[in-house]
RNA sequence: GGGCGAUUAGCUCAGUCGGUUAGAGCGCUUCUCUGAUAAGGAAGAGGUCCCAGGUUCGAGUCCUGGAUCGCCCA
């Protein structure tokens, strides 16, 4: 071992620094796949980040556990490929550059020029490339960034078209007329997995309408009112019908203040009208019997010929409930999918007098030019003024808003171009159920839900930069999608270098099937089909490397935030099944969300953002990772504590540090006295240790549980220092080769398990240990050795340490403090555990400080013992009879038991006139212990401690004292652990003497080559207020 | 309104197949140990296991309903 000075107080974020040079000096990521190639290999997929913002703590949380398995399993022998990505289209990045530019709408876009737009799209894309590469490297994420696949490239984009083009062969790509969530402000279409990005809750007007009724028909007389309920004033301008349903029950009823009879759902008419409202009900009928009813509208701007025959009745739908509202629903048809159907069964015109930009046209007289949100007011006063009105309220509900810009959506009628997923649906479960998800509920729960209620993918946008839609279409409405940059060079004579828009928009050609003119349609493509895309399109397959996509595909791992059930999972599932027919992820991890110490959603404006590099700079990577791993499972979300990051680093990671500064102090002492002392229970204890825990951290990183193999490695690292160091350390002193290789061994072994945990401090404790390998994350993952494996031994030593503290509660409740020998301890154990202690009797003996361990089978003389019923056996065993038995055991005499027990014989019972036998395992002997006796008691095994102290120990005890106060002395004078000095005692006369009866004692515990007693006055101690003086002179 | 998850000590979290006295760490108080450690050990204080029913000899654990929080959907 390298003679490398060790610093006790190590700074971890300098530490990883110089790890970091020395990576990046010895190659040492590349080199980790250099030594696997050829191996098998274990796939995993970048999910890619946008690096147009910069990384926050959610990140990092992504990005530590995106690393740490590819670690695991490259140490395990596979080859890990970490091709890294990024996503570089879409609404974000627009957004971002219409900020720059000033400007909000697709009119000043096109205006500034589609091609100086997408050019600066492009450069806006990498604004914090930088942050992003800094940061991944910094935390130990390794990737292969200098290879990263972008999916702005044309080769990507090359592969995305034929993607789309093989959907299209099998007849699932086509142009439909839907009512999509929009959003008027980017001025496109939503996909339903961005809609569910965008939902907030919101406060909007809750009105209650009153529509009256121009013609008698049925049960209703002309002036009558049909009450109607709408969260959306604005779209009542144009109301096209009202729906009932025809099973619910109708009144048409008479209320106090009201002139005219009202119309409504009879289970709501409390709720609607009020409980005092004097109610006189005139009539009931089913909702059928109001099947076409005529009604005036509440806004005259638009004629009922407008919508056709059935323009302003009422219709007969399947959508009507009487949970809320008036059970009649307003129908506006270009604004809701529901309303849609309706219209499309009834044949009613689309009457959509709503701009693309949100805004009424100039058929809504007054209100032309204005966004329809803002009209809600207003249009409500109008109301108002006119009578029609018979309640406004506020109802607060969750609405969806546009996901980047935060616009409320409107649901609009507009064509738009689909895939149709719905029709594979029963596929998509099928690969569902080939995927391992961690945690598993997502599987059935929130994913296979979303799969179960799978709608068409709602594909194009109307925007500018993305990858552009590849379908061209002719003045006869023929259509023909490209599926290759050749393939459109062939039909057009031009070969692209930039595919994107404009260049794209201006490439015609002749339609195969008419011959006349096609141009491009005008849309590009949602973003998520981009990265759903990435299995193949980092590889630019099928038209290069198509043995490299399918050599890795599918992956084994991904890992992404819970967010991405409807984005990121969603898009590689749909896309792997349409083209594959299979799932194209085999594991994935969903993180939860980070919220602050106080359990809020980080945001920018509440201003609690953590900032990564703030961690970093302070407690390291390392202590970021751990935290991540360890503090609790990652899907369950964090509330994230800069204290729990604190307490990582000081109960982990410098526990760990500080006994690899241990083994360092005294290694060098080691070479010296090598090859002295053979291995101890101890060193076998900890070695049995040490294989329990690489097998269950083997298998919990197998099962994707990095939360519990880390907390098994801490369990590990604190008994390796809290009891293996601690009671070894005189075998440190005295250079005992068999300690040294145990601790070596135990933390090398541990310096590999941590290495995908903590990859810096890993490498920086192998390295010191002078591991064999470059770097530790060359090395194989180290395997369980069974044959090291002494469960027995661990059970004993659990045991004794058992006892320990029984007896050092017994010593505190005594208040004899450790310092003062005792005589002897008394322990009451039998059989195995009687066994176990004696084999660890000289460590019991120490920990406590007594003379002698005197063993009793028996616990008579300390105290009776306290029979119980074990319930966990005898409870199957007896069923609904556990009182009766519980009673007769309560019975029985517990000194005749424990005798009985003792010798091995069974006892009998009688229940309810039948004999049973009860063995050892039936019945738990407790004591109870007898006043007068210090004794702690854990079942059936005690611990009672003499506390009589004499002349002889009390000299020990004082003896004990002066050695403290020697160390204490030699600290304060600064010497080195090793030094040797020449002691000189003085002061009070009965400490001297003690130190003189005990004087080989003294001078052995603080190296003390000469004691001489002629009161030197260096330093003073007070010891039980007795004056010590103590000299110490190097020697 | 529906789905999924969560709710255990002041804080962060464990709690296996249902077993009768629910644990750990942090923090606090007191004591203690110390040739590595900002560490370790002992004691104390701190609990309506979210609530209410139910199943069972027995429920933190299983079932039903409800509350609150988070996420997702409508």
């Amino acid at each position: 071992m390298p003679p490398t000075p060790v610093d006790p107080a190590q700074s971890f974020p300098e530490l990883e620094e110089q790890v970091l040079e020395r990576w990046r000096e010895r190659d040492v990521f590349q080199e980790s796949l250099r030594r696997r190639a050829g191996r098998p290999q274990w796939v995993f997929y970048e999910g890619p980040p946008t690096a147009n913002g910069r990384p926050g703590a959610h990140h990092v949380l992504a990005r530590v556990f995106k690393d740490i398995y590819p670690r695991y399993k490259t140490m395990r022998g596979y080859y890990v490929e970490r091709k890294g990505g990024w996503d570089c289209h879409g609404l974000p990045v627009e957004i971002a550059v219409e900020q720059q530019l000033g400007i909000s709408s697709k009119a000043e876009i096109e205006a500034y020029g589609i091609e100086a737009f997408n050019q600066r799209c492009r450069e806006s894309v990498f604004t914090f490339l930088e942050d992003w590469n800094r940061l991944t490297e910094r935390i130990g994420f390794w990737l292969d960034l200098d290879h990263a696949y972008r999916t702005l490239d044309p080769d990507y984009i090359e592969s995305v078209w034929w993607a789309l083009r093989q959907i299209s062969d099998k007849g699932l790509l086509y142009e439909g007329h839907k009512v999509v969530p929009y959003c008027p402000r980017c001025g496109t279409a939503l996909s339903s997995h961005e809609l569910a990005l965008g939902y907030r809750d919101v406060v909007d007007p809750s009105i209650y309408v009153r529509f009256p009724v121009t013609q008698d028909g049925g049960p209703l007389q002309a002036g009558d009112e049909l009450l109607v309920w709408t969260t959306t004033p604005w779209t009542l301008v144009s109301n096209a019908a009202v729906a009932v349903d025809p099973e619910l029950t109708y009144v048409r009823a008479k209320a106090g203040p009201l002139e005219r009879p009202v119309v409504l759902a009879e289970a709501l008419v409390e709720r609607v009208l009020g409980e005092d409202a004097d109610i006189v009900v005139l009539d009931r009928f089913p909702g059928a019997a109001l099947d076409g009813v005529r009604y005036e509208p509440p806004f005259g701007y638009l004629p009922a010929s407008a919508y056709g025959e059935r323009g302003h009745t009422v219709l007969l739908a399947d959508f009507v409930t009487a949970e809320d509202g008036t059970g009649l629903v307003h129908t506006a048809i270009a604004f809701g999918e529901d309303d849609f159907r309706l219209g499309q069964r009834y044949h009613l015109e689309v009457v959509n007098p709503v701009r693309l930009d949100g805004t009424y046209d100039e058929r809504i007289g007054p209100y032309a030019g204005r966004f329809v949100k803002d009209a809600d007011r207003d249009l409500i006063a109008d109301l108002e003024r006119r009578g029609r009105l018979l309640r406004a309220e506020e109802y607060e509900h969750s609405y969806p808003h546009c996901w980047r810009c935060g616009t409320p959506l409107l649901y609009y009628a507009k064509p738009s171009w689909y895939i149709a997923t719905s029709t594979l649906r029963d596929r998509l479960l099928a690969a569902n159920e080939t995927v391992a998800w961690h945690p598993e509920h997502i599987k059935h729960g929130r994913f296979g839900d979303w799969l179960l209620n799978n709608v068409d993918w709602a594909l194009s946008r109307e925007r500018y930069w993305g990858t552009p839609l590849p379908v061209w279409r002719c003045e006869e409405g023929h259509t023909h999608v490209v599926g290759s940059f050749d393939e459109l060079e062939e039909l057009s004579g031009v070969r692209l270098e930039d595919p994107h828009r404009p260049y794209v928009d201006a490439v015609g050609f002749p339609c195969p099937q008419c011959n006349l003119r096609m141009e491009r349609v005008p849309e590009v493509i949602d973003v998520w089909f981009d990265s759903g895309s990435m299995p193949f399109a980092q590889e630019h397959a099928p038209f290069e490397h198509e043995e490299r996509f399918e050599a890795r595909f599918p992956a084994d791992y991904i890992c992404e935030a819970l967010d991405q059930t409807r984005g990121w999972f969603y898009s590689l599932l749909a896309i792997s099944t349409l083209l594959f027919d299979q799932a194209p992820y085999r594991n994935v991890v969903c993180l939860g969300l980070i919220l602050d110490g106080e359990g809020q959603k980080m945001s920018k404006s509440k201003g609690n953002i953590v900032v990564p590099w703030d961690v970093i700079d302070r407690y390291g990577a390392d202590a970021f990772r751990w935290y991540f791993f360890t503090a609790k499972q990652p899907w369950d979300g964090y509330r994230f504590s800069e204290e729990a990051i604190g307490e990582g680093v000081r109960l982990f990671l410098r526990q760990l540090w500080s006994t690899y500064h241990f083994l360092s102090l005294y290694s060098a002492d080691a070479d010296a006295a090598a090859g002295a002392g053979a291995p101890t229970e101890l060193d076998r204890w900890i070695r049995s240790r040490l294989a329990a825990t690489v097998a269950e951290v083997t298998e919990r990183l197998d099962a994707y549980d990095a939360t519990f193999a880390g907390r098994a490695v801490a369990a590990f690292v604190d008994d390796l220092s809290n009891w293996y160091v601690r009671r070894s350390r005189a075998r440190f002193w005295a250079g005992e080769a068999a300690a040294f290789a145990t601790l070596r061994d135990c933390l090398l072994t541990v310096s590999k398990l941590l290495a995908p945990f903590t990859p810096f401090v890993a490498d920086a404790i192998y390295e010191g240990l002078g591991g064999p390998e470059p770097s530790v994350h060359l090395e194989d993952w180290p395997e369980a050795d069974a044959t090291a494996r002494d469960e027995a031994l661990e059970a004993d030593m659990a045991v004794a340490r058992e006892t320990v503290r029984m007896g050092l509660s017994a010593r505190g409740q005594s208040k004899v403090k450790v310092r003062q020998p005792l005589r002897e301890a008394v322990v009451v154990a039998a059989g195995r555990e009687r066994r176990a202690i004696e084999a660890h009797a000289d460590v019991v003996r120490d920990e406590l400080n007594v003379k002698a361990l005197r063993f009793v089978d028996r616990a008579d003389e300390l105290g009776s013992y306290e029979l119980k019923a074990n319930y966990r056996t005898l409870g199957p065993r007896f069923g609904p009879q556990m009182p009766q038995v519980a009673a007769a055991i309560a019975a029985l005499d517990p000194a005749h038991v424990a005798a009985a027990l003792r010798e091995g014989r069974h006892v009998g019972v009688n229940v309810d006139g039948h004999d049973h036998e009860l063995g050892p395992d039936d019945l738990t002997l407790a004591l109870q212990p007898l006043d007068g006796y210090q004794l702690e008691r854990e079942g059936s095994h005690a611990v009672a401690l003499d506390l009589a102290v004499d002349e002889e120990l009390r000299g020990e005890g004082l003896a004990r004292e002066v050695v403290r106060a020697v160390q204490n002395a030699r600290k304060a004078a600064g010497l080195a652990v090793e030094d040797r000095i020449a002691l000189t005692l003085g002061g009070d006369a009965e400490l001297l003497a003690a130190a003189r009866a005990n004087e080989a004692y003294v001078a052995g515990e603080t190296l003390a080559v000469a004691v001489a007693y002629d009161g030197a006055q260096a330093q003073t101690a007070s010891i039980e207020g007795r004056d010590l003086h103590i000299g110490v002179a190097r020697a």
